[in-house]
DNA sequence: TTGTGTATATTCACTGGTTAGTATACATAC
DNA sequence: GTATGTATACTAACCAGTGAATATACACAA
């Protein structure tokens, strides 16, 4: 802990963060990103191998934080099931009217290297919406929905694509669409087939 | 049509078009495009005013045909509306997992240049969306849904969701998840609340 | 306590290559 | 001989990555 000066690493992460998100990958220069954590680009160099292991290390980053974000908007909402589901889309929907929003860092991070398909980024980013399916997957059934794995997909579909079509119109209000739409299919699932062992947590 | 050269242009948006949607927009400089459309780059700058210009074209060629495109899945496929829509996802499924599939160009655009609001190519992407969506509740509207421009909604949120999640996890299947997700939503529309006239065209 | 070696951490200055866009001249057709 | 196109050659800036030197901190010996 002394010797490999976590806080040197962790700003730099913290300032590609920030401009890596707003910006986008190819955009911004290591120069800038060294610029912004106040040293030499060097010195970034010491820390980081190479761009794209930068790159990674902001999706890395991001990873556990985002996931418990959506876990608490979850925990923290009154009602069943589908009305906690909701609530994930009805606060993201709040934070994407902030101007400085700019979709799923995830998403915008693969979309760019697109031409890259082994790039460490990207199998970051696949792994992080494999771990926010596994979660919804596993809440579904321990609610006794006969096929979670299946619900747990058509819900990140509609959260993806809620990411894409906002970015593209700047209009918050499709994520309230896409949370009513999540609504439907849980509901569907709920009453059509399968057992249940109750809907309030 | 004589003197404004039509062909020299066209085929500057072809080359554009195969290296932008595979390469990304900000990977592809103008020399690599003016040399797949074998010709000198200053010509190429003599038909566009500026790289901005050249992807605003690039999207604008590919709004039509990939409409027509959904629109012929569409109308050849056998069944009532939900079959119809399911057929939309099934045939992007198949062209998704052929190897050279980068997903969505409007969308990927979009997202590599989510730091420019206002840009051109980006409201081309948000127009072609929005002819997408004014097709679907169209034709939902025809057949007496309730609401036909909530359900069109619905279902681009889980085709551009396809999109991105399938870019990300290379798994073709997660488009026909979707399209039972559609299936689901259309059924629900059509035997919840309104009036029905028939689900054949 | 003090000197010395060593791994960690940081900087300056540089390279080789790329890039969007342009000044100028030449060609071709009517 | 004038509009339209095309090519050569250039600029000015940017960018990922590196070589060489230096600073700092700590271990251990005298």
């Amino acid at each position: 802990m002394p010797r490999p000066s976590e806080p040197t690493r962790a700003r730099i992460v913290q300032a590609a963060s920030a401009l890596f998100y707003s910006e986008g990958i190819r955009r911004v220069s290591v120069d800038e990103v060294a610029a912004k954590a106040g040293l030499t680009k060097r010195t970034l160099y010491y820390h980081f191998k190479s761009k794209d292991d930068l790159v990674a290390a902001y999706l890395a980053a991001r990873d556990q934080p985002n996931l418990a974000l959506f876990r608490t908007w979850f925990a923290e909402a009154e009602g069943g099931m589908p009305a906690k589901v909701e609530a994930i889309f009805r606060n993201l929907a709040r934070s994407a009217r902030h101007p400085k929003w700019k979709g799923c860092g995830f998403l915008r991070t693969s979309a760019e290297l697109a031409n890259m398909p082994g790039h460490p980024a990207i199998r970051i980013g696949a792994a992080h919406k494999k771990k926010f399916e596994d979660w919804l997957r596993t809440t579904f059934a321990e609610q006794g929905i006969v096929d979670p794995l299946k619900l747990a997909r058509q819900i990140l579909l509609l959260l993806d694509g809620s990411f894409a079509v906002v970015l593209l119109h700047r209009d918050a209000s499709y994520m309230e669409t896409a949370g009513e739409a999540a609504r439907a299919l849980i509901e569907t699932a709920l009453t059509k087939p399968g057992r249940k062992r109750g809907s309030r947590k």
